[in-house]
DNA sequence: AATGAATGAGGCTTCATTCAT
DNA sequence: AATGAATGAAGCCTCATTCAT
């Protein structure tokens, strides 16, 4: 376990004032990371661009890790919102919603909320994977919550499945998904530009998954 | 400049001594590089770990980045060789060698390859892909030579093929055996022990590319 | 402004919280002072500490200086407060009580008294002397109290006394006193188990100022 | 035992150059230190007054802590050097030469080379024992050299001694040298001017130490 | 009287790189 | 070709102190 407490926020902001300051930081952050990369980042610079005094960041941030990693958090965060209102429906709990719907079906509205996930904020998202060091702690963010609703899902239909190991078949999907469309988005974003590059990936996990 | 005469075929000693500074320099950077990771790699110490005076480095890579980017293209290379060593009688002049061949035999031969190559020297493959900021130059490295073996192994079976795409097929092939075996490699080793994650994933690009 | 009526003997509210918030602030300096030392002393630390706002403390406190001014005074006060308790009947004006005690009786008690100040709170004690820069100012705040009592006693004796030059006399028995029973606490904590060491003290002086 | 590891010298100076580096290095700490005071003694400062650049001084010391402590051993190494010149036949082995001197003359002796001692650098000294924090490290470069020799001489006599303890007259006769000469020459530099305060010390240890 | 958010000068230190020897 | 001393821009971060609320 890396040295989390380091990378951990400083204090609360307990008054009006001081939640702007962090959102001030924070989107500081976010502009210097898309517009300039992450070598540019510099404490001092965050400060100046978010109009805030060296010391207030250090009041919030105790440390630059920590600053790139609340960013990457409320990025993590905000893909996560955004694919669960896409995954509606789809929750283990409400059987008789999805009852009926195909696998080919359910897979297709996972990839949409994937990929609309992944439309947060682009350019962000290509610097934190691109050019963080460091990036083990960041890399489990998004991933977690991904593979339990993956887990979830193939476990209630698992009677329709080809593959049997659950634990291998969750890897092996939600590290595709991630892969491709994270790929897709950085290196060939035209390929999201029609849906053939979903149709495809929808097709290959079909086939993959579906008992013939 | 004439060549040496035939009667010393011993090398040059200036070449000979150069060509052992260069592979200390770069034994020094993969130590350091896989055992503290990159932010404890400064030229300076590369350069002491090397037995090399900080002079000497400069001598022969003109900044750290340069020393990075050789180490790397060392890496790229290796897997790619290795991974050629695996994919013989899989090139696209010996047809006959492989046309009596089904299409899972020559993934799982690819597969066997990609294995083979991220097998070169994990931990240095670890550090090369998470903590050196701007990949995007090596990114390409390893990518580049697979996308056309396999473009051109494709195309040779376009007609046993279900996607129609070839270019969108070569990108998700190519990716999705990346980031599977990258992702094993890195984050499930234990997944490798066995040959059910690479039968697995034989099992998906096969539902995925033969026409039924 | 006219005094409280004698019907309100209770003290001003606003007194008596502003009582109460200086000593927090100052038990809090000693806290951090003993246990993690001076350079661990912060402003805003002791205010934490101390349950009490950093404004606050600069309402009480001018600057760092005088808090830890404060507390030295504080400290060498309830030093010589303890000293004098153990010198009581030693004083010029009472003649008539200590006329009849020989010099190395009156060193004795002397000895005991220093011994006694220097137990006031050997943690605090040692850290005020060896961390606090600038000591210039407190060195003299022990010091004065303790030559003028030793003055008048010698001068008092000076025709049993071997010495001749009474401010010379005064400083060497001053000095030597105060060096030998501060070197004990600190360096020699178990020198002061025993009572050798002091009648070792004692014994020196005696031999130096009793005249033959 | 503290972190001395951080207090060490970081690299021997195999050339020449490197050398006279050193040496302005310290020379200019010195300079600071004495006209200016601790809390005007940064690195930038020091590296700025000795004419060379910032990163040269750390490359001669790891941090400012080891500033301080090779300057304050080198001058307690100075102070034991002149010391040792001032004691030349007081050596153990040497009996014979001392074997027909008093012990009053030898105490003569020996005060005389400790107020040589503290004279090499009066300003420097008064500095090193009153201003900088960590004292600690400091305390000790003197004090033990002294002790050894003097425990010799006084094992040597000890049939002509008064104490018995011997461990605990070196104490005692140590300290209260070092201490007298020590506030002599920070707090009355007059007093050194004349031979009254030396004659007045010497008296005093030798009315303890000898039989009578 | 109290709070605590904000300030910012300035300290320490690193490290890629140069260049005289 | 090699050495290693020297450079210095620039980064991170602390902390005494102020002041609006």
């Amino acid at each position: 376990m890396p040295r989390q407490p380091s990378a951990t926020p400083r204090k609360q902001p307990k008054q009006e004032r001081s939640q702007a300051t962090v959102e001030a930081i924070l989107s500081a952050t976010t502009h210097i990371l898309t517009e300039n990369g992450y070598d540019q980042l510099t404490t001092n610079r965050v400060a100046e661009q978010a109009g805030v005094s060296i010391g207030s960041l250090y009041q919030y941030f105790p440390n630059k890790e920590a600053l790139v990693f609340a960013l990457a958090e409320h990025h993590a965060n905000e893909m996560v919102q955004l694919a669960q209102y896409h995954l509606e429906g789809l929750s283990v709990g409400e059987a008789s919603l999805q009852a009926n719907r195909t696998i080919p079906e359910v897979l297709r509205q996972i990839v949409k909320a994937a990929v609309a996930a992944h439309a947060v904020n682009p350019k962000l998202h290509r610097v934190l994977h691109e050019q963080i060091p460091h990036r083990e702690v960041m890399q489990r963010l998004d991933e977690a919550k991904m593979e339990n609703l993956l887990r979830a899902f193939l476990a209630q239909r698992s009677d329709q499945l080809q593959p049997k190991n659950l634990e291998l078949t969750v890897f092996v999907v939600e590290r595709t998904v991630r892969a491709l469309i994270h790929g897709a988005m950085i290196d060939r974003p035209e390929l999201l530009k029609t849906g053939e590059f979903e149709q495809e990936l929808i097709a290959m996990l079909s086939a993959y998954l579906v008992k013939k």
